[in-house]
DNA sequence: AATAATTAAATTGCATGCAATCTAATTTTA
DNA sequence: TAAAATTAGATTGCATGCAATTTAATTATT
């Protein structure tokens, strides 16, 4: 038979496989990098985000990674650990917690830019290519939130 | 000022976050279709391998899906433990483990093809847009391989 | 207003995932 | 061939990552 639904789904299959590594070698390359700063790959992407828009609840933290509190919880607690976070209760609503970032916390982004061209540089893509992968890595991420 | 540095830093202008989120998207999805055999989505794919080509090394396996012997250890005596697999010492080399199916180990294998198509249904991606993608990831897989 | 439902974060428990180290077996080399 | 180097797996320790449950605060319902 071998049809053209046989096609996509046995693609659709094998692509499961390369996400999966690829995500687990991307955090693997970082860490060396980040070893300097005393961060994870994970506290780093939550520092990112909060580079982007300090003064953020752990949910939208969450959501903008796709993590939960159970992850979140103990993170954030190493980072105020090392000085860079700081949490306190939003006001208006005492089940929210608010994070914003330290002095430290804003001064690591200096240093940190020349982390992200390091790992650059071992993805050895072209400009289009990547291009490319970026939108179609969004287009699974979003079919993904759609069905839940 | 918004600044090169700014823009490098954005979680948007990556291209590893969306790597390493599909990645962890990727086995989060697979986990309520594989709980019913008792599997998680790492031994999922250990048994792939051996269901590929029965009696390899855990070094071998390992290669295969990028994880290292502190990962592969426990998960194979897991593996052992629900009947799936079984281990012995090669014979010509007496450091090397060879794992093999068992009879439940194989049988297994008629049963969980229906679990792949349900995953694809939710990766939305038509045919060429998944050969693009899949051609890409191992771009970068490979890349990365090349300096190690 | 009192109760029910919902929500945010914390907690618990289990399964990776990996660096670093260790042990035993095999190869290389002096 | 004896010592050194290498290699395959096992072990240890730490950091996720997530489902499921719990707790406290807020919102919706009656």
């Amino acid at each position: 038979m071998n049809n053209y639904g046989d096609e996509i789904l046995k693609l659709s299959n094998q692509i499961c496989f390369p996400l999966y590594a690829t995500g687990k070698e991307i955090v693997r390359r970082y860490q060396p990098y980040l070893e300097k700063y005393d961060l994870t790959y994970t506290q780093y992407i939550v520092l990112m985000v909060l580079w982007e828009k300090d003064h953020v609840s752990v949910k939208e933290i969450g959501s903008h990674l796709y993590l939960d509190s159970g992850t979140l919880t103990p993170l954030l607690n190493k980072l105020i650990k090392k000085g860079y976070i700081r949490k306190e209760k939003a006001p208006r609503d005492e089940r929210e917690l608010i994070i914003s970032l330290t002095k430290e916390g804003e001064e690591l982004k200096k240093e940190i830019i020349e982390v992200p061209p390091k790992i650059a540089k071992k993805v050895k893509l072209n400009q289009e290519e990547a291009k490319m992968l970026y939108t179609l890595l969004y287009k699974v991420l979003d079919g993904f939130k759609e069905d839940e």
